[in-house]
DNA sequence: ATAACATATGAATATATGTTCATATGTTCA
DNA sequence: TGAACATATGAACATATATTCATATGTTAT
């Protein structure tokens, strides 16, 4: 129980929060599903070398020098995620971005971080 | 070595890649720090719930049905990534989104999902 | 000062997740 | 077909992380 008189509307009874204008639960664990994704320092390395070309996987494993094995896997993340897509060409694969979306919310953090930056000096 | 004459470029140097081009290592980790914070649901319903009106820790548990204790460790997780922000009122510490950025970030997140549903379908 | 309330925090535990290693699958070329 | 290359995948291991429990800190009112 919730005792403290300093509440906004007291008078009201406890349950009455804001839950039912909560999205539904459901679509938070996939937004959290979803950012969990982007939430790696791989993935993150992976996407921001897709911003710049198409790539496949041994260029990327090159790129982030790291073994071809631990890409791999990544890029089975970001690709379950619909982040990225993978066409054949010969013998590779190349993958390449698959949502705009990536680009955006990319850009999102890259400001919430300047900010902050700006905000702690 | 990358044997295959397919490469777009053959001729250049294996090395000769978009390295330079990339966003610095460190920023990457601090994007991926970030979108970290916003992969989990519970963090996720927080910052939903604080989307729609500040609140104390304890309406916060209510409203999560969780435990006091767990919302306080992932309010401070989400205060140290400067999301949030608390401020004193009487015994209740009040919290509030302390960012625009989460609105954008929320939005392009869900964009995204909605996006892929259709697309599934 | 003390009791009651609200929140924060450290330790412990269970679970999730990333990388590596070995190997399987798929493609091209001789 | 067989050899070499490119990628994918399963198992194992190490690490990170979320929740719980117990308790400390901080605030208000009597």
């Amino acid at each position: 129980m919730y005792k403290d008189d300093r509440s906004i509307i007291p008078e009201e009874p406890v349950d009455n929060c804001v839950i039912g204008e909560l999205p539904d639960i459901e679509t938070m664990y996939d937004l959290a599903e979803l950012f969990k994704v982007f939430g790696d320092s791989t993935r993150i390395r992976i996407l921001a070398a897709l911003l710049e070309k198409e790539m496949c996987v041994y260029h990327l494993s090159e790129e982030l020098e790291m073994g071809q094995s631990a890409i791999s896997h990544q890029l089975r993340v970001l690709r379950q995620a619909g982040l990225v897509k993978a066409t054949r060409s010969g013998k590779e694969m190349v993958y390449a971005l698959d949502d705009d979306h990536v680009r955006t919310i990319f850009a999102q953090g890259l400001e919430h971080i300047e900010h902050r930056k700006k905000g702690i000096k």
